[in-house]
DNA sequence: GCTAAAATCATACGATTGTCTAAGTTATTG
DNA sequence: CAATAACTTAGACAATCGTATGATTTTAGC
């Protein structure tokens, strides 16, 4: 179910997922996407029954999206610590956009923690986190870390994301270069047997 | 000017600020406003003439509030040292908040910066990371430090950002207290001697 | 205590919001 | 080919948005 989905609620989906990274949730308008995608509104609520709808299957497919840049990571190497070191990069990889726009996901999850409503979305965010939480443990725990590995985890997880506002706030590339090569020398630092 | 402004004026600035931090600016009406002052929705005209004059207002009254703070750093000891690690435990000691809603300036930061209007407020806000940043870098300066000082600066708060970004995503309240001490490690590591 | 300015109030404007419906079209199936 | 389902469309709903105005009340200067 939904995997036969037709064209356009892909497009919609597609559209309210770049929408929503560049002007946010709550700025973005059904009108907004019937604009970028040149489906009239009322073909919306076909397939999705409210606003909240569109944004759960764009969080969906964003972690799809992260899944497969893990799945990049894990590609890279077999050694957890030069994925980590891969993983350390992602930031970087999408230079321009967190310039501009900050991360994906640490931008739509603040937003998303400033609402009464959208409990369930909010906790498909957190989902997102645990995905990459999870696999970074999963490679710690694989160079023998085992409580700290967790620690580890969020520890990235907060580095990278501190990078990104920062680097967003002041646009500021160099910064986002610098700051990563001292993440990396940190994973390196912490795995060095 | 505006120092004389009438009770009314403060009132709705700082129910604007505590809603813009609860709830979002975008997702803030007049009608929020007014319902949690009393003051009707018409009065606002008189003082601002828009939306964005009441964020400019917060904001400002953000700074005043930063800059309080940062008296306080300055206050617990004449030692830079010292002063940075009270600054390392601001986001401790407004936990609850943080926990809840994040870091006032840093979600503001990220709400803003999704926006193609507001680039007024949006340069603001860099004024407010522009005061936290020049403050650590006193510090560091009067440490010995020049031009790692500035680096340290922005890492400082790119650390604390990405803090308090996954103590809210997660509402861990260990984390926080954990990450801080890690924080305030890296402080005493970099400027000892 | 009169007057003019400052402040407050109720009300309404046009625009836009998310939601919803009832037709219209296309595709699928027996 | 007929009939049923899947999909698309245009348009309108009430509600709310930020903005604006004109009248009323309060305050301050002389």
């Amino acid at each position: 179910m939904g995997t036969k989905g037709s064209a356009n609620r892909q497009r919609i989906v597609q559209a309210a997922d770049n929408l929503f990274y560049s002007r946010g949730y709550n700025q973005t308008s059904f009108s907004d996407i019937s604009d970028e995608t040149g489906i009239p509104r009322g073909n919306f609520y076909y397939y999705f029954k409210t606003k909240e709808d569109i944004l759960a299957a764009v969080v969906e497919a964003r972690v799809e999206g992260f899944r497969a840049m893990l799945d990049e990571c894990d590609n890279t190497s077999t050694d957890p610590r030069e994925r980590l070191l891969a993983f350390a990069r992602v930031p970087v990889s999408h230079e321009d956009q967190v310039l501009q726009y900050g991360c994906p996901i640490g931008t739509l999850s603040s937003e998303l923690s400033k609402d009464q409503d959208q409990e369930i979305s909010k906790a498909k965010i957190t989902a997102v986190f645990d995905l990459l939480r999870d696999w970074c443990m999963q490679q710690f725990t694989a160079l023998g870390f085992e409580q700290k590995g967790k620690d580890f985890s969020i520890d990235l997880l907060a580095k990278l994301q501190g990078i990104s506002i920062l680097a967003n706030v002041y646009n500021d590339r160099e910064f986002l270069h610098r700051a990563t090569n001292d993440v990396q020398n940190w994973i390196k630092q912490i795995t060095a047997n």
